[in-house]
DNA sequence: CTTCATACCTAGAGTATCTAGGTATGAAAG
DNA sequence: CTTTCATACCTAGATACTCTAGGTATGAAG
């Protein structure tokens, strides 16, 4: 991942909701609103484009399921996903500790 | 200020620096760097611009200072500057709790 | 007198997000 | 049975912010 918060960031939040468990996109957008309370309530223009960054990067892989009668693609971290999440996170914690710097909130 | 912490945040942090005291723009820019402990190390190409839309939207106001040889536009908060920074603030509390939920770090 | 830091500016490129459209299936309601 | 809604995928173009790269001008330092 890059190591500048500020842009890209929904990269490392579909990581994060990734790490845990394999997704389809569709899924991916209601975890991200639930997790997030409705703070991350994306539109599909928005995150299907993200995954597929993800995957031509290499951070995620994909593979088609139809078990469920209608489409979806499964999406899954890889190890290049995890190490890019770490980065992520380590670049969360500094631009938000920098943001609450700025603000003057605790940090 | 927006509701959504994800664009036109600078313009947030601006505010918070210039909640303290009044500064023109090139004092900004390091001052910004110093508390962010160099995270937000931004060209002018970034920040002017930035400036000129708060001043536009009436957060701030400007006037020029000439007393150094070296002309200033000495930048200050309003009140609607203030209050624009108040739901900046709330809107980035929201924010960073709900990326801490998503990434599992502790909030 | 040349170079560097200060101090301002903007046009255009780059990039991420959002809008707005499209297709298709399963489930529920009437 | 057929219409409607949620699911599930997609992309092209508009929008908006950041950055690059240029420009101008002054004061200080060497």
């Amino acid at each position: 991942m890059k190591e500048n918060w500020n842009t890209g960031n929904l990269d490392t939040l579909l990581l994060g909701i990734l790490r845990q468990r394999a997704a389809h996109g569709y899924e991916l957008i209601q975890k991200l609103k639930e997790t997030s309370e409705a703070v991350f309530d994306l539109p599909e223009g928005t995150v299907y484009p993200s995954l597929h960054r993800l995957e031509k990067t290499g951070a995620i892989s994909s593979s088609w399921d139809s078990s469920s009668g209608r489409r979806r693609r499964i999406y899954a971290i890889t190890p290049n996903g995890r190490a890019a999440l770490q980065s992520g996170k380590k670049a969360w914690a500094k631009y938000s500790h920098s943001v609450n710097m700025v603000l003057g909130m605790s940090s």
